[in-house]
DNA sequence: CATGAATGAGGGTTCATTCAT
DNA sequence: AATGAATGAACCCTCATTCAT
């Protein structure tokens, strides 16, 4: 889609700078960010330090970049799932299977995910924080006037729904983290029914 | 209390210990692990560089300490909530509470704590890591034992009591970390009943 | 001669190399290695610091480094001389000339040779010793099978050829030892007749 | 003898003196002057650090006074020696032995010793060097003037006798360093005898 | 345009020395 | 007089970044 109308030359940088990504996402998450090196990355993604460079201004604008690129992604699919017509508890358990969907290939983009939204990468210089948290917030918001729709068709109870949409984030990442610590033993994709009927269960109407 | 039966040395020696931790969480909490330095921690804490070396073996040593202490004392308190004798229910919306409580004067300590807990840390260099997740692990099975007391007087739903706990720790958290992104719209303290509520409303039997 | 077949950047690396070790060798040798830092060493050379870590992993591999080089082409020489044909007695003579041509214009390197010869050096980190140490006792080793012909031949007395060795050893570096304190007035390359007379004297049979 | 005529309290000082300065040699000797801590030779001697500055200025000073003690009992015993009437032969042989006596028990000071003379230390910061220097070189001469007597009396050749104690200093250490080496397997006190015969041999008259 | 050699600021840590008790 | 807590200069080394080729 994005690579339509392109040159070869800038078709082939597109690709260029997925593999950096791709790389500098293993190293990371492997890592965490202050324990890998520009070179180490460079060698991964098999370019030259100087060539990470030209397409990065410099560690901070990558990792930005990665994480922005990752969310994007996250945001639009969870974003879809959302903005679908249909029955709010469908939607809902839609949505807790998508969560599943989206990381449950990607556990490196999930362990980078959690560094940022649980605020645990310390502003690794600040200012990248806001952006992702924005995106963050919107997909937030969105979730909560989900919800809200749900209270005024009388589904669910008539709770402050940006806090239950909070509650139903902090349930789902809960499972996640589980899963992500031992993934033998924690199946989220498995578990996504038992969070969906703990999470409606204490929601909805009766 | 613990400074009985010290000498005036050993009580100053513990209040320099104190002065210089107190500093460390100031600036890991603010700027992450990576982004402190020993002769910052130093100077923020007002001794010579060689003087906290004498306190701490190096710079991952003051890190687990001050890691180490205050999750002894969160984990402290907490467990003796739910130690103690009583309605299941209670205890569950005590534990809310005194989760509350806990981090209410002490922003700094919450975001270490998330950052240990959520495994964002990466391993500053692994050990550490284990023995907080131990730590933490035991808080989860404290709670989840006392989940399944309340699901043995059917008090609660027969669901995993493991999956209850770490989903009333997510909801929790979730919450918390609201509070301290925003802590003048979102009162954890104010929102622990809505809290327990949804929990509670999801999990106990009919 | 072995900077035959190498590109132009690969002569100029060898080039830098040699202009490191050679500063190196200077600071070692005046002011001993602990009193030496890597800075300094790098000022000498007229390189940055990360360009000397480029070169030398660390202190000790440059000192390591550094000593080996040394090390080999003295054992170098002196080998060739033993290995000669002909009459012991000339290739005795022959050896203590070439062991006052080996230092004549490098008063550094036998200081540092001394250093590490006489162990005196205590391990600078152990490892680097034994390798030394192996060559030097190559050499004595040498020697003394030089000295065994001659003994076969009835040249020289039946003693000890290994400590008929060491004897020889501890003579020449004695005098080299003046030469190297006081190099007006004690030339070792004048003395070696003297020294030669004195220890053949000593050795040979009647 | 030292200690007539001494208040309780000096006598005390001198013992607290040598006991600083027997856990310095030992650690000096293992590991070497940069290797060893003025707080590890206060711990290994028993005192407080400040207390070890109260009796040594400084590091440099302590190591000063360390070598100049046992360089002055060397030189006293050896000058002892040679200062005999008597046989000049006689007096060589009991030289080289009185050499192993001294160091026999007392492999510590040896090193130091080789450290030292060897020009090995790198002035570990001048000054000290010359002192012992002068005191060797006092040695030396006065075994060139025996070797001269000898020479005198037609029972040695007539060498420079400067060179000719510079060659038995040569030989006889080097056979030291050998046994410091591996006590096991080269005695000096054994090879005394050899070391006698090889020198007298090469230096004496027909 | 890609490359990677060169740079040097800055971080963690040690240890000789001082001085209040 | 003896103590040892406190100090901070200086060391080794890493790594983000630049720029000549």
């Amino acid at each position: 889609m994005q690579n339509k109308n392109l040159t070869r030359r800038e078709r082939e940088k597109l690709r260029y700078r997925r593999q950096m990504l791709a790389a500098a996402l293993e190293l990371f998450s492997e890592k965490g960010y202050h324990n890998v090196s520009m070179h180490e990355i460079a060698k991964r993604a098999e370019f030259a330090i100087g060539t990470l460079y030209k397409f990065f201004k410099n560690k901070e604008h990558l990792y930005k970049a990665l994480i922005m690129e990752k969310a994007a992604e996250y945001h639009h699919t969870l974003s879809g799932v959302l903005s679908r017509e249909g029955d709010v508890l469908t939607i809902l358990k839609d949505y807790i299977s998508a969560k599943a969907g989206v990381f449950a290939d990607d556990v490196a983009t999930l362990r980078l995910y959690f560094a940022e939204t649980r605020g645990a990468s310390f502003n690794i210089k600040s200012g990248l924080d806001q952006d992702i948290r924005n995106l963050y917030d919107e997909l937030i918001e969105q979730l909560a006037s989900t919800l809200k729709k749900g209270i005024r068709k009388n589904m669910l109870r008539d709770l402050n729904p940006y806090y239950m949409a909070v509650a139903l984030e902090g349930i789902t990442n809960a499972f996640l983290l589980c899963w992500l610590e031992d993934p033998e033993r924690h199946s989220y994709e498995a578990n996504a029914p038992v969070i969906g009927d703990m999470f409606l269960k204490g929601v909805m109407a009766e």
